[in-house]
Formats: C-alpha cells, structure tokens, sequence
DNA sequence: GCGTAACCTTACGCACCAGTAGGTATGCTC
DNA sequence: GAGCATACCTACTGGTGCGTAAGGTTACGC
C-alpha cells in the first residue's frame, strides 16, 4: 500500500525489534560464531553499520537476544503459575507455559538453551536466568512442604529443583526438534514424570542407597 | 633425569593422548571457537603441525574428542548397569557410575555437553550418542513394566527416559561447576526424584490435567 | 521549500587464526 | 656408521569477518 516500493524508513524501535528477530533466527540456526553480522543485518532487511548503531557489537547483541527471550520465557511462566494456587496446579500451569513459550518460540529457545551455554562470555548470564528459575521451582516445592507440615535440606530441595529443571529442558530440546509435537501434551508427560515423584518427595517418602 | 632436558621423542599413541588431553581441557575451557589450534598445540607440549599430522583439522580434533569421551563415559554406564539385575538397582548403578564419571572427568563432559550442544557439525554425532543413552533407560523401563504385566505407549516411555536423562544432565551440569560436591551424593539425590517418579509410573499411577 | 537530523549505504582496514611449506634432528636397522 | 623413517620445528599465507569512516538520502519542522 505504501508509495515506497525499496524501503521504509523505520522508527529506532521498530528496527531493533526486526533486527533483533532476525539475530535470534541467525543465532540459533548457525551458532553464535558461524553466525555473520552481515547475514543478520541481511536478514532483519538493512545493512550492517545499522546494526552497529542500534545494537552494538556482536556480543553486546548476543546479550540482547538473551535478555529478550529469556525476560519472554520468564514473564510466560510467571504470569500462568500464579503463587495462591496448590502446588500441583501451580507446577502443572508453569509446565504448560514453559512447553508453550517453546513450542512457539523455538529459535529463542536454541539462543537461550544451546548457544548460550557453550560460549563463556554468556555462561554466567545464562546461569543467572536459571538460577532463577529453580529458586521459583525451589520455592515453589518448599511451600508446599510447609503447608503439610514437613521439610527438607535446602541443598536437597535445590537439588531436586535443579533435577525437575533440567528433565523440563531435555523435554524442551526435543519439542523444538519435533515440529509436530504438541506442547501441550508434551506438558502432560513431564508432568507424569516430574509430579509423580515429587509427590511422593513431599509425602516424606524417600529412597535409599541400598546397604553393603 | 633424562640427559637431554628439552623435549623427548615419543611415540605417536602417546603424543595424541596428550594432545587429545590438551584438547579436551581447551575445548572445555574456551568453547570450541575461541579455542585455538595454536593453544591446544602449546598445552599439549607440542607444535602445532603436529597436531594436524596426528589428529587432523579443528573439526576432526574436536570430534575425535567428542568420540574418546563419548566411548569413555558409556562404557562406564554399561558396565555398571547389568541388564540381569532389577530395574531400581540397575538404575542406582547406572547413575552412580554416570556421575562418578562427570566428577572424575569434569572437562569430557563440558566437551560433550556444553560445547558439541551448539555447534551444527558435532550436534548430530552427540544426539546419536544420546539417542542411545535414551533407548537404554527406555528399555530398562519397558523391561520392568513387562515384568509386572503392564505396558505403556512406546512415546510415553520414551519421553519419560527422555525426562530422567535431562534431569541427570542437568545435575550433571551442577556437579561439574561445584568441585567439592560429591558425586555419590548427587547419585543419590537424582535416584529420589527419578525413581519414586518411575516406580509410580510402573505401578500405573498416571496423573491427568484438570478437567475444565 | 529549505535546513537539519536521523536514517541508511558502500567500501574498506585490520586482526586473528586455520592450515601448510619446507627444513632439521633423532633414533632404529643392518 | 650409512641410510631411512619418523618425530618435530619455525615461519609463513590466505581467507574470513568484525567493526568503522565518510558520504548519500528521506522525512519532518518551521
């Protein structure tokens, strides 16, 4: 509809949002090193020194990816797993908004889950951000805890944070390689693995090594 | 004590151990990029063409790696999980054996997992070596299932391993990053997450999502 | 309708590093 | 102790890609 057939100039805001769509799409289908300025700056339809201007450098672009994605992810799961509900409900909600944010968002989550891990610059931020997480998850499990009365080590319940975490990931790693997966149901299946035994952690059942 | 105190002459089987050596606590270190073959060489107390007359490119160097450790950390897995015993037994051995071997060998592992992860060429080769991991624990699983009579959809018994081999990833992940934790102890901890949730999986006890 | 500021471009400098060419020393065999 | 193979080195090249300098172009204020 637009006079202009070439181009549009663009708001700065605007832009970035372009170029940082077209960076998450590079990032995670090359790698972060593999990945050209040029190739981004193609693909967000503009050239490079723009990028340069809004963004900065590679790095400092990479960091903006990551906040961006992962501040989606987090506020995603914040926002469905509301803190008044039991704890079932409230872990089933945040697994089905985790798996959905996924399912939906499957480039953001290679940046934030395969490239950032390797590279060290972003280790540490990435760390950060799943901390986070498990501290959520962490919480989430020692207040159910309370409300019956029990408890546990903090190391143990961290441990196990960590462990519900990390199933939730490897699930995620494989819906963003299963487009035709649903992440809803994908969510149920966690679910089956994850609150199974957490319930039982929580009702004070716990396995032993076995003695020799 | 040898008369010449500058370098010796070694035979090949051990200058690639070394660089391999070398490699792998490089690759760990920097990620596979910022590594440079300049570097390793150096580690490895050796010049660079020496790692291209032995080893090959980066690319072959890196998956030479990847392989040594890859062989390493299964072997140890299988092992010490006889399929002849029990299913809780055979997965207590399983995961102690897993991270006895990440403890020991922190940097294999930071190869394997942090680094092949992001990179297109490797990621194949190490999902190969993960599929595999995968089938085991599902078979394992299926196994005991069978011998209580009961049967579950071969996707649900996939995607649950799936879950367990993330978890134990990702506790992996944290011992690697926490030297003075305790393998054993992390063994245990994943076994009360993973397997109270798998024994009441084989019990047939299933959760559901809400009606609504 | 003209200045000006923001938007956008082409074209290049420069550093870094994978991979190699060509040559030297050492030990082993007969 | 001559000859050969293998271990090993120094020093270079060539390509790639980050980051920038210097200059065009469009839209908006007045």
């Amino acid at each position: 509809m637009s006079s202009t057939p070439t181009f549009k100039r663009l708001p700065r805001a605007v832009r970035e949002q372009q170029m940082l769509d077209a960076a998450v799409k590079v990032f995670s289908r090359r790698g972060y090193h593999a990945a050209s300025m040029d190739e981004i700056a193609e693909d967000a339809g503009i050239s490079k020194p723009m990028v340069y201007a809004y963004l900065g450098t590679k790095e400092e672009l990479f960091v903006a990816c990551l906040h961006r994605e992962g501040t989606r992810m987090t506020e995603a799961i914040a926002g469905a797993a509301a803190p008044e509900l039991p704890a079932d409900e409230r872990l089933w909600r945040g697994l089905r908004a985790f798996f959905g944010f996924v399912g939906a968002h499957r480039d953001g989550w290679a940046v934030l889950y395969r490239q950032a891990r390797g590279e060290q610059p972003f280790a540490g931020e990435l760390a950060a951000m799943r901390a986070r997480l498990v501290e959520v998850v962490a919480g989430m499990l020692d207040h159910a805890l309370r409300a019956e009365g029990r408890e546990i080590a903090g190391a143990d319940l961290e441990l196990a944070a960590y462990a519900l975490v990390g199933a939730s990931e490897s699930l995620a790693d494989w819906l963003a390689d299963h487009p035709e997966a649903d992440p809803e149901k994908t969510a149920t299946r966690m679910m089956n693995v994850a609150w199974l035994g957490a319930d039982q952690l929580l009702n004070g059942v716990t396995w032993r090594p076995p003695e020799r």
